[in-house]
DNA sequence: ATATTTTTTTAGATACGCCTAAAAATTATG
DNA sequence: CATAATTTTTAGGCGTATCTAAAAAAATAT
């Protein structure tokens, strides 16, 4: 049974991952989980025995089957916890990451079953990321980033991607969520920042933040 | 911050005191946490210079205030998820305790103060055993063991005092959960054991069963 | 292609929480 | 009350997960 410290390796080399699930280097994991190169070097080591990543010295790791399995595990209680702080529990949901955080870990398959029951198998959290069935397998998504949307198109916000509650309380200030819908009105090529118009107001935003919404095109 | 392993050391030191919050032997904590007199002694000098309990070399330990308030929060915390577990996922009450000792641990005020809101301030959990509200305050209770009752007079059960599914499974197969109306029909003096009435049905119990076994005279 | 910079790994240390074995203190017994 | 039995503590060790500092490898630049 995977150590905590563990788990949050999964995630984080998963994360990194990407789509593709290409590899990750050392620095790379060691910046998003907050800790030292060297420290993900032992850690690493340690996974990599226990036959969870693939790990060539100086050259990066990768989930194995078994490794991706348990990471995808891991983010489906995640994503489970936040359905219930934020529907249940009437957490905002830039609220939430920190506590799923931990709840994340607690382990009980047969609590994950029944949550999961209790909030009738949700398919996306109250951040729009989807969250994999019981089989590990993800709903299928046709959403790309606001920021490839074309000029004067349309969107619908599905999902954004990054948890960090300034992020969030930042799109809460806009007026973005959720099911919002967005009009592409100028895309400024100078710095690739993007004129949207949200509930008939123009807004102006970032690139970095275009980047993590994720909107279905209308 | 205490950690997990803090946290399950002030909750066995908790219960062990009982109710005159009495002194306990290194070696009943070792029995109660399934561990090692010598990891205790460990233990309880970091406990004691966190001032998180009173330790005089080989004269037992009790809970300092800062202790005891911990404590008390680990078991609110505890009764709040088995209110959870079997009010709203529908586990029995022999399948919670397993799952409620992961969960006492999650650090999130927020998050206890919103799940007990959210359960509608249970006084009870589902083993009947009181809940601290969020000043750590118990609800007053006139509960007897069903050791003592006297001959002929009746009880209605409130609680139970084990958490073993075992011994909770063996409640269930004599018809006794919370509620449940009991007569005592014999004191058998030989062995303590005793004739009870549950339902118009005969049982007999031993001294050991109706000592955990918490009741209201009626 | 050699030197410099960056990344990654190793070496050695620390805190935590547990263990076994042995010593010390306390309690029970003849 | 002295000796035996029990309880508790100490001493020393181990695995986990982290760190800093130094060495090694890889990537980049001149």
């Amino acid at each position: 049974m995977p150590s905590q410290a563990e788990e949050n390796y999964l995630k984080a080399i998963f994360k990194l991952s990407g789509k593709e699930q290409s590899s990750v280097s050392t620095n790379a994991i060691a910046e998003e989980l907050q800790t030292k190169a060297s420290s993900v070097s032992d850690m690493v080591k340690k996974l990599s025995d226990k036959d969870l990543i693939n790990y060539v010295k100086y050259q990066g790791v990768s989930l194995t089957k078994k490794g991706l399995s348990l990471a995808v595990h891991i983010v489906r209680k995640h994503r489970l916890w936040e359905v219930f702080l934020v529907n249940h529990l009437n957490f905002k949901w830039d609220e939430v990451h920190g506590i799923a955080e931990q709840l994340e870990h607690i382990k009980s398959p047969e609590l994950v079953a029944r949550l999961d029951a209790f909030l009738e198998y949700p398919n996306y959290d109250p951040h729009g990321d989807p969250i994999p069935n019981a089989k590990g397998e993800f709903p299928k998504s046709t959403a790309i980033p606001l920021s490839e949307l074309t000029l004067s198109s349309k969107g619908k916000v599905v999902a954004v991607e990054m948890d960090e509650p300034s992020f969030l309380k930042y799109l809460d200030k806009l007026n973005i969520s959720i099911g919002t819908q967005v009009a592409v009105l100028e895309l400024n090529d100078f710095d690739n920042s993007i004129d949207i118009k949200i509930d008939n107001v123009q807004r102006h935003i970032s690139l970095d933040v275009a980047k993590n919404i994720l909107v279905n095109v209308l």
